[in-house]
DNA sequence: ATGAAAGCGCTAACAC
DNA sequence: GTGTTAGCGCTTTCAT
């Protein structure tokens, strides 16, 4: 039997349907003036070869290679993972590829990768961190960049973040609307942004709200759950009068902990205190005994943001810069609102 | 100010260091004989220009795009996370990127990137599932692939995985020299290829250590938290002389769920009864109370496996077919080991 | 040891 | 309308 290993190639289509490479790429790409017979006839030959256009060197002569890169700072985390899947989605519709590109934290790894990204010509690149908070900008490139979830330092450039404060002042006014009037914040370590960005948003909805609180309201530690129980534990040994009645904690692992110690103090959630965390973390959510109410940063619809913003760039548009920051959603479960 | 907004080119460098573009080439590539002088001339200019060799043009010369495909078959999800980062560890070092598609577990999505993977000329593919579980084939392809953590359901093709009924066994046998005596196996789906393999390695270890189980000894149900509680309900609710004094659980969610209801029920962990788990989630692992022991199916190191793999194949080596299941490892924590 | 020329597979400009 | 030509940026013979 012969054999004919090799790919097709446009002048193998342009042969089977007697015309000329040319011809065949103008019917392939709809451009040009083109007799309908003939089109029909290179689109039949390409059909029978079961040709693909070759992509390298489409890139190559057309000078742009429909891929963008996608540079985590960190490992590839629990926040990056939505971030992707939203980018993902804006780019697949453009028929935009990925490549991926660990930085693991490291500077020099990091420069090594947006060298080999521009070697390789990709038309953008998304930068993107798991915590929403400050990184060193990977400087001025040729091609466009923009920043997902944490925020570069350079004012010059664009950043897609979610709005803490907002989301923050969403929790309050959740728990103020359910009847509570005496509220903590507990939260992750208080060097990071978002820690703050919520407790500047838990204060001005608290006063908004015409709810008093202070500094013994705020409760900073560590991300995890052990802290949440920890902080439990703290709030419950409080003389009675002062005994808060709602939590706005600073994320899903910390309210789990928090409800956990809560209960196991003798506490009712949401009967007694209401609890508001945030991510929506489903494993953490719905772990959690009552499932929690959360503040929703939406990490899809940012990933999709952002890599729309940089395809605009792409095509030639105005990329911006300075600190776009989406709205979070607040996300009603059970252990907010009293029966 | 004069501009040169363009990249340069081999050609650029040519000029300035005033030879061919071939030499260039040559210098650059360490290749053919040149003189010591002008291939330091050469490295010279092409420092001065900041010189970087267009990968795209080099691909098309080539044949090879120094590039593979990462297909996983569902979103990225927890267990496609360290799959990643053992294969970007496998190619980085090769220089070899990835570009990436989740096919969201949509069969026709699936089939168009597999087409666009192959027009955009990568050397190969790797596909991945969330679960060590059985998927279809992406079918005979151009270039060799390889089925990391999930399998592919033609025996042809290789898949590489992790060993659920030796990580079973591990757990088992930890139990036994413990010296817990009477063991029950609680875990996901029956329907779930890595319940039924952890189960025969439980029900092969208990029956190898001459420990007796029985059908009532393994229960079945989801891979989560709440599962894992309930399971602790039934069997404290069984008559003390038929309380286990051991749990091999088949995730570290179903682990934590357990020891929470074992715990709340009044049961001691490690006191009275050992837990193990599996998947070594640092969330679960961590946060549970104690610590969980757990089977560490070491998916960083299967992604490396699998990238190393590919490798070989593209580089003209041999791919090989079937299952290869890489060992577990056994990581212990305090839920398992009484004082 | 180096330069000239051809070509990877495609598209775009210009002939006819 | 369609064919011809040139060229994207690089590597690789093949002369010299």
């Amino acid at each position: 039997m012969a054999r004919n290993d090799s790919v097709p190639t446009v002048r193998d289509v342009a042969q089977l349907a007697g015309v000329s490479p040319g011809t065949v790429s103008k019917a392939l790409n709809g451009q040009g003036k083109l007799r309908d017979e003939t089109r029909q006839r290179v689109l039949d030959a390409a059909e029978k070869l079961r040709f693909q256009p070759n992509h390298v060197a489409r890139s190559l002569v057309g000078g742009r290679t429909y891929t963008v890169g996608m540079l985590t700072s960190d490992s590839f985390g629990r926040f990056t993972l939505p971030l992707m899947e939203g980018i993902e989605d804006s780019l697949g519709a453009g028929q935009v590829s990925t490549l991926l590109c660990d930085g693991r934290g490291d500077p020099l790894r990091e420069r090594h990768y947006i060298s080999e990204l521009l070697n390789r010509r990709v038309d953008g690149i998304v930068v993107t961190g798991r915590r929403p908070d400050v990184r060193r900008s990977v400087g001025q490139l040729p091609i466009p960049v923009v920043y997902a979830l944490s925020r570069s330092d350079d004012p010059d450039d664009l950043t897609v973040t979610n709005d803490d404060e907002q989301g923050a002042r969403l929790a309050v006014e959740h728990l103020v609307a359910v009847g509570r009037g005496r509220l903590a914040y507990v939260s992750g370590p208080g060097h990071h942004l978002s820690t703050v960005l919520r407790q500047q948003g838990f204060e001005a909805a608290a006063g908004a709200a015409g709810v008093h609180v202070d500094g013994g309201d705020v409760l900073l530690g560590s991300w995890s759950e052990a802290w949440g129980r920890t902080a439990a534990g703290l709030l419950m040994r409080r003389p009675p009068a002062e005994r808060v009645d709602g939590v706005f904690c600073g994320s899903d692992q910390i309210a789990r902990g928090l409800t956990d110690g809560l209960r196991e103090a003798g506490m009712q959630v949401p009967g007694q205190v209401s609890v508001v965390g945030f991510d929506n973390w489903d494993v953490m959510v719905s772990a959690a005994r009552p499932p929690l109410t959360t503040v929703d940063p939406e990490l899809v619809r940012l990933g999709q943001l952002s890599a729309s913003r940089l395809l605009t760039a792409i095509d030639g548009g105005e990329l911006g810069s300075g600190v776009v920051a989406q709205p979070c959603e607040l996300v009603l479960r059970e252990s907010s609102v009293p029966d």
